[in-house]
DNA sequence: CCTTGAACCTGGGCGC
DNA sequence: TGCGCCCAGGTTCAAG
């Protein structure tokens, strides 16, 4: 018997966060028996090792930083994941006599794009987690347990959007001297690390604050500025957390959805509704499509200054 | 150091 | 039906 979960799109962080809820029961207390890479690389070469370094681990606990997903084994390594633009994870639980691999024989053939898979045993049982990138903008990694923060990926990240440092001091510090337009210092790994091009243009409607303006222009002494600082991360988390709380919700409902936008989308404010009707109460405004650093930014230049 | 833009890939949607 | 073009959740580089 086969079971078929589906996880897994739009990866900014709140789907990655509900990717971590969704994978951790199948693979938190589960040893790896076996890994399946189908080709070298993905966006960049797999370590050397790579699937050897993971056979017979046990994974203790499945985490996130920022857009990462973050694997930790019984001999201190960590196995690190980042879905790029288009990566996802299936699970499907064996149970019964089956050998690993044998759902590839169900089908006629391997579906595209799956590009590893994690062989586990757990105590429930057997079960396969795939990942799946078409475009393999994904990438993953192994630290060593003396690697920690030294990775190369995980070295510069900035704050998280969610936890306790997001406020306007740390806003204040980090965007000091930015000359780039606040959208752009929104999307900056170095300094928030998590933030992704939707949730950067919800939150800055949220706040009404223009992605058009430098993100210097909101540091400063003078109660006009605090406010604009404070309105901006009560928004950043504000968006994050409803937006998880909606992921976990279509995490429930996974088999009435399609994967796609679908469900997350009604709950956007500008995202991709360029031309559409403001939703802010009494503005009137147009919701604009523009194009900043190579990528769309919705915004209303009614309310956000 | 800082900021911007190209590059990495595949697939879906649209106009012709 | 098919072709060419534009667009898409992210990150790393190279160039200015």
């Amino acid at each position: 018997m086969i079971i078929e979960g589906y996880e897994g799109y739009m990866p900014e962080l709140p789907e990655v966060e509900t990717v971590r809820r969704g994978l951790a029961p199948s693979m938190e207390g589960a040893v790896i028996r076996h890994v399946e890479l189908r080709r070298p690389d993905l966006r960049f070469a797999f370590p050397p090792d790579f699937a050897a370094r993971l056979t017979n681990r046990r994974i203790l606990g499945l985490s996130r930083r920022a857009k990462y997903l973050i694997a930790g084994l019984d001999d201190g390594a960590s196995l690190l994941m980042h879905l790029g633009m288009s990566g996802s994870f299936r699970v499907i639980r064996q149970t019964g006599s089956q050998m690993p691999g044998d759902f590839h024989h169900e089908r006629s053939q391997i579906p595209a794009h799956d590009h590893v898979v994690l062989h586990l045993e757990g105590p429930d049982g057997s079960a396969s987690v795939i990942y799946n990138d078409p475009r393999r903008f994904g990438f993953m990694d192994l630290l060593s347990p003396s690697d920690g923060a030294s990775n190369r990926f995980l070295s510069g990240l900035g704050i998280e959007p969610t936890g306790n440092e997001m406020g306007p001091d740390s806003i204040a510090r980090l965007f000091d001297r930015k000359t780039s337009p606040l959208k752009a210092a929104l999307l900056d790994q170095r300094l928030i690390a998590g933030l992704g091009n939707i949730y950067v243009c919800e939150a800055l409607w949220e706040a009404g604050l223009s992605p058009l303006r430098q993100a210097q222009s909101i540091v400063g002494n003078g109660p006009a500025r605090l406010g604009q600082r404070t309105r901006l991360a009560d928004a950043i988390r504000d968006v994050i957390a409803r937006a998880i709380a909606a992921g976990g919700s279509s995490l429930r409902d996974h088999r009435l959805t399609d994967g796609s936008l679908g469900y997350f989308q009604h709950c956007f404010s500008v995202y991709d509704r360029e031309g559409e009707a403001c939703r802010r109460e009494g503005c009137g405004g147009t919701i604009e499509r523009i194009v900043q650093s190579g990528r769309s930014t919705f915004h209303c230049r009614q309310c956000q200054k």
